[in-house]
DNA sequence: AATCGTCTGCTTTTT
DNA sequence: GCAGACGATT
């Protein structure tokens, strides 16, 4: 076995060997959670597991990637190759895939995204059309969401305007042979649930299973691993209670601190011993989770004693904040790379000062989070045309394909043809293929109709030829369509209409490279992926620079110097989470900050600060009294600022300044 | 169908 | 203070 089972530390070994039964990991935060899992993962095998029966299930494809790199170094690729490892997303596709017609959908179900659900909401909110409440689209998808997570497909108030949305919503779908993100989870559940046959089958291929974040599963996750784990019990879950930060997505850390519950007399192996952090910042750290009430008791520490105090500073305003920090970036830079440092806040709209700050002084920077690649219109268009051309009831993707590029069926008549297909209980490419639909239009109508069919066949028929090269093929139908011209035509800038074509082509390519890779998924699987994995492959982190990231997408990474800002009562913990008493999830939040630190940690407050456009005061937040204490110095940015300078900086400065003139 | 102006309402966002 | 949504206008 080329991974070295004698690198972990004691407990590390004990959780990676530990032999059947369920298996609680407390893992905190930088103590070698990955490697345990690879570690164990590499063990099993090395028992004579087979590798084909091992299930190890993230909640990010980033995590997924980064285990699947490390048990492909630890094992050989072959058995890598064999085993699942995936999201629970990608987990519930496969098992649907494969199954869903005992659940009464075809196979070749679309997966619609968030905006695809959203254009579905909007449709049907319009249509219900209640005077007395009108819905709020965001509001329903929420509480749509939310309740498929608890694992119900129904409304709580059915009669409401709500209600009766969220029936036909879940209707529709079902007549566009479609799931949405959360359905994938509730009909995988539902699976396993109604359908002996199918769950015995699932759990013996998959004996052994292994969750990662164990914290963040909801109701529905709970469930449906609970379904799939069989006897004798092989499951291992890693987390961190004090990590769990998404509890607003449905998320129950009550699955891991109530493990027993589940699975009665697991084993619990703690991980408590960190690798990231100086114990200054470790310290900090427990200092100020201790005040959470409900949690399994860790005690964080490291190795590494000696470290720079922490620094809590104050700031006249939000500006001075930015300014004090980005000054001190650019005098660290001396003996650290730009991407050694983060800084990390609550809410994107903090962002902007620092990146003022940041561009005035060229320090480089990427903001971590904003628009995907896969939000681009152009992506969603041809999209929208693999979609169709997989699942022929996919309406929502023909009605986007008959209108990009405009064929001569405008809006009245994709209407008419909707209102037949509603009046034939048929799908939309049903009704264009029924000879009699074409009496109802001109002439011109049924020429493009015609033209559509024919070239939507030819498509399909080439695509389907063996030895096809699918991204050349749709490719070339989307420029005899005209879509390029199209597209072209609908941009400002010639070098926003060359960016658009490249993104379609560059999709093309990976379509056809995935085709080539993956003979058995072909487009399907080129689909799922593209639609779970938003992501752009060539995430270019080869650039240099200082991260500006939320706390809530910094959980898992660390940085040599972390700059955690705002901490003002009202922003961190925010107003409404006052309100809604879910303080200790911010102090949660907070604690993933710190935790981020590798060497050097800076927390910053305002005394004021811009809010809604208008300058407000601010209180220090709560949070800096209990992570007051050993370690841990207080100061003003202003005070440093005014203070002396010490005599080698004089020294400096004077030299920086004769290099400058000289 | 596109563009302009006004209104509103304000976390976080793994898939 | 500003983005995003929506409705009125050409």
């Amino acid at each position: 076995m080329s991974f070295r089972l004698f690198d972990l530390n004691p407990e590390q070994y004990r959780a990676a060997t530990h032999p059947e039964g369920a298996l609680l990991i407390l893992a905190g935060a930088g103590t070698g959670k990955t490697r345990v899992l690879t570690a164990r993962i590499a063990w099993l095998v090395s028992q004579g597991v087979d590798p084909a029966s091992i299930l190890a299930v993230t909640f990010t494809n980033k995590a997924a990637r980064e285990m699947r790199e490390r048990v492909a170094t630890a094992l050989n690729n072959q058995q890598a190759k064999a085993m699942t490892l995936c999201t629970f997303h990608a987990l519930c596709v496969r098992l649907l895939r494969r199954d869903a017609t005992l659940l009464g959908y075809k196979e070749n179900f679309s997966i619609f995204d968030e905006s695809d659900q959203m254009g579905l909401i909007k449709k049907l909110a319009s249509r219900i059309h209640d005077q007395q409440d009108p819905i709020n689209p965001d509001l329903a998808k929420n509480l749509i969401s939310k309740a498929k997570n608890l694992g119900s497909a129904f409304p709580e108030g059915t009669g409401t305007a709500l209600g009766s949305l969220f029936a036909r919503y879940q209707e529709e779908l079902r007549t566009l042979n479609a799931m949405d993100f959360d359905d994938l989870l509730l009909q995988a559940r539902n699976l396993l649930a109604q359908h002996p046959e199918a769950r015995e089958r699932w759990q013996k291929k998959y004996r052994y299973i292994l969750i990662d974040e164990f914290q963040d599963t909801n109701r529905l996750q709970m469930e449906l691993i609970t379904h799939l784990v069989s006897d004798p019990i092989n499951l291992c879950v890693v987390g961190d209670d004090d990590q769990s930060i998404y509890s607003w997505r449905g998320a129950e850390s009550a699955h891991l601190i109530e493990f027993e519950h589940a699975f009665p007399n697991p084993e619990i192996v703690t991980l408590e011993q960190n690798y990231r952090s100086t114990d200054v910042i470790l310290a900090t750290a427990n200092r100020l989770i201790k005040n959470n009430a409900r949690r399994r008791k860790k005690n964080l520490w490291s190795n590494e004693k000696e470290g720079e105090s922490v620094r809590v500073l104050s700031a006249q305003d939000d500006t001075t904040e930015a300014e004090f920090i980005a000054d001190e970036i650019l005098e660290r830079h001396r003996d650290e790379s730009w991407n050694q440092f983060a800084i990390l806040y609550r809410m994107n709209a903090q962002a902007r000062f620092f990146e003022t700050a940041l561009r005035e002084r060229k320090i480089p920077y990427r903001v971590v989070g904003g628009k995907s690649f896969f939000d681009r219109r152009e992506i969603k268009d041809v999209m929208a045309y693999l979609s169709a051309l997989l699942n022929p009831d996919d309406d929502t993707a023909l009605l986007r394909v008959l209108t990009t590029p405009p064929r001569g069926l405008g809006k009245i008549s994709l209407q008419r043809l909707m209102e037949i297909s509603v009046q034939e209980k048929k799908m939309l490419f049903e009704v264009l293929q029924e000879p009699a639909t074409l009496d109802n239009f001109s002439t011109k109508m049924q020429e493009a109709i015609r033209n559509f069919l024919e070239e939507w066949e030819t498509l399909k028929i080439r695509l389907q030829t063996p030895g096809h090269d699918p991204g050349a093929l749709v490719g070339e139908m989307l420029r005899e369509v005209g879509y390029y011209d199209d597209l072209r035509k609908s941009c400002k800038k010639a070098e926003e209409a060359d960016a658009r074509e490249n993104n379609v082509r560059e999709l093309l390519q990976s379509l056809t490279e995935y085709c080539q890779k993956n003979r058995r998924e072909g487009v399907q699987g080129f689909l799922d992926r593209m639609v779970l994995e938003r992501e752009k492959e060539e995430e270019e982190e080869v650039n240099d620079g200082v991260t500006l990231i939320t706390l809530h997408a910094a959980k898992g990474l660390e940085f040599s110097h972390v700059y955690l800002v705002g901490l003002e009562d009202g922003l961190l913990p925010h107003e409404r989470s006052k309100q809604e008493g879910t303080v200790d999830e911010e102090r949660r939040l907070c604690y993933v900050g710190i935790t981020r630190a590798r060497k050097t940690l800076v927390i910053t407050h305002c005394r004021t600060r811009k809010k809604f456009g208008t300058m407000l005061s601010c209180r220090p937040s709560p949070f800096l009294l209990e992570i007051a204490g050993e370690g841990v110095e207080q100061g003003s940015m202003e005070e440093i600022l005014s203070r002396p300078l010490e005599e080698e900086d004089v020294d400096d400065a004077f030299a920086r300044m004769r290099s400058l003139i000289a």
